[in-house]
DNA sequence: TATTGTTATACTCTATAACTATA
DNA sequence: TATAGTTATAGAGTATAACAATA
């Protein structure tokens, strides 16, 4: 056992409750981990394929059947671009955007319980410790749509 | 905006950090996710099918074919109950238990280059302010052991 | 030639419904 | 009748390989 196993095992055990709770929340409006971040990704940029496929951490043909089945739902579109005619952008409907703001609200009230169970002066302190951990350097794009890049 | 939401978001992005760092080494040993967690659970348990399933949030047609397909590669196996017949309990195999423990020191040694960024005196309030929020009550399994139950 | 994106294919993960065997 | 587990089916998510269009 090395000194940080067990922060180690709490982060990963934490992150397995925070995952069940987004899993349940998007489960709610047929919206998969993936989807959810999708659209969490989408509320402030409009990527290319490419570029999503790689804040995903995702092959592009994953991408192509990802977006097809948002389109499908109406969530996200695709629109062609002017200087490169091969690009094609994804950007959220604004019935995306709505879901995505009902969802992320959803997830601020479900995690609720399980912050309330810290002292009041703990909050501030876990969110620099997590920030700290995670990066905010990296940019924060909403509850979902925090990009893969490395440290 | 409410108080906790710089919280609730920083827990967000973390846990999906994490679940990037246990996807890319689950894949690295043609684990997914949920057969990382399964193998995490077995390590010292032998549950019936339908504990395992409640364990993991998913529904006992779901245990069949994770346990056929971790069976087939001689990671786990299914024993029958004496007591009841139509019980069947699923437990790891020595190969299991192998990988297990060589899966969860890769992500340990993941995760240290996160840790690290933290002072060393953060690091031990980090995981007493992680265990407040997802709670060692209900018991810690190891690394992917970790039950869904709620607060 | 290289890049962008889609399509074809195959496999895992997941749930629902129907089924078998046992209690 | 009720419970434990499997099987059949269907759909989403994923990657690899082959492809078309554009650069």
């Amino acid at each position: 056992m090395r000194p940080d196993d067990a922060l180690h095992d709490a982060l990963v055990r934490t992150s397995f409750r925070m995952m069940a709770v987004l899993t349940r929340i998007g489960a709610g409006h047929d919206l998969s981990l993936t989807q959810l971040r999708l659209l969490g990704l989408l509320r402030d940029r409009r990527p290319r394929m490419t570029e999503l496929a790689a804040f995903l951490g995702l092959d592009k043909s994953t991408m192509s059947g990802l977006v097809e089945r948002a389109e499908r739902r109406g969530l996200v579109a695709r629109g062609k671009s002017s200087e490169d005619r091969r690009v094609v952008d994804v950007f959220i409907t604004p019935e995306g955007r709505e879901l995505a703001e009902r969802v992320q609200e959803e997830i601020r009230s479900a995690l609720a319980p399980y912050t309330d169970r810290l002292a009041p002066d703990d909050r501030p302190a876990l969110t620099r410790l997590l920030d700290a951990v995670s990066g905010t350097t990296t940019g924060n794009h909403g509850i979902t749509g925090s990009s893969d890049a490395s440290p």
